[in-house]
DNA sequence: TACCAGGAGAGCG
DNA sequence: CGCTCTCATGGT
């Protein structure tokens, strides 16, 4: 485990599904394995029988902060027995093995989701690439590979023009990502103590800002490790739940809310993935 | 061409 | 709270 090739040992983790689960958007296939960016480094992933096989295109000291963002050490089938016993449920896991949840940087996934509302996943993987092409730190890559881009960081994105952004084709989101660009530049939102409070603290935290409502702030939550009980309930979620749990009944948001917080237990982050996954790829 | 997208926010009853 | 309209842009 040093130099620029690792091997995680890890079970029941189906690194496909789980990078190609609409909680990452800088993950492309590449050769027989997935290439993408973690933090400052390029990273190259590949299934293999014993577990995830990472390369890297300069020398890694030390591995943490992979294991860390793949979650290597989060133990799957104590989450799933936690999930309800009911039939929907069971289903998506069943349909959904080896399902996981990425841990993120925090100013990437609020970002990222900032670009993501009322967007295609495709658009919004074109938006967060334009975005980084553009104002990401350029990275080592294996040589003869196109150059690949870090995240941009907060201070970049803060000195951006509104009309620079757009430029990224992210449209009226522009104004909302330098402005939370400036706030956590400024240090006025501080994203490193969304850890220290309880979920609805944290959630009023992130929906001050302009262009996060409910459903961005659970994202952010959710996929930057925060809080594994936030449920971020979108379009799939709403037709999921629906149809599963209320079939041929109207409910409101605030019913299917309620309905999330009380029915999916302390892992509620993860049946959703389960549950959004299983509908927008699976199920019909 | 027309429609719609992992939403958010404002205005209104 | 619940409903409706608008926002910018690209893919189908």
């Amino acid at each position: 485990m040093d130099g620029l090739r690792a091997l995680f040992r890890v079970r029941n983790y189906d690194l496909a599904s789980t990078l190609n689960s609409g909680q990452a958007f800088r993950w492309v296939p590449y050769g027989d394995g997935w290439e993408g960016v973690v933090g400052n480094y390029w990273v190259w992933l590949r299934q293999t029988s014993t577990g995830i096989e990472a390369r890297t295109a300069r020398p890694v000291p030390c591995w943490d902060w992979l294991s860390d963002y793949l979650q290597i050490d989060v133990d799957i089938r104590s989450v799933l027995r936690s999930f309800p016993k009911d039939a929907p449920m069971q289903a998506a896991v069943r349909a959904c093995r080896g399902l996981r949840l990425l841990r993120q940087d925090t100013w990437e996934c609020l970002a990222s989701f900032i670009c993501s509302s009322n967007k295609q996943i495709v658009q919004i993987r074109q938006i967060i690439a334009a975005l980084c092409e553009r104002y990401g730190q350029p990275l080592d890559v294996p040589s003869g590979h196109p150059p690949a881009f870090a995240f941009p960081t907060p201070a970049t994105l803060a000195q951006c023009t509104e009309n620079e952004l757009r430029q990224c084709r992210m449209g009226f989101r522009a104004p909302h990502v330098r402005a939370a660009a400036i706030e956590v530049a400024t240090g006025r939102l501080r994203l490193d103590a969304l850890a220290e409070l309880p979920l609805d603290s944290a959630r009023q935290a992130l929906v001050r800002l302009r262009g996060v409502g409910l459903k961005i702030a659970d994202c952010v939550l959710l996929y930057s490790g925060i809080h594994p009980r936030a449920f971020p309930l979108d379009t799939w979620i709403r037709r999921a739940l629906s149809k599963l749990y209320f079939p041929g009944r109207r409910v409101t948001d605030k019913q299917l809310r309620e309905f999330a917080a009380s029915h999916f237990g302390p892992w509620a982050g993860y049946a959703q993935q389960y549950l959004f996954h299983y509908t927008r790829v699976i199920a019909d």
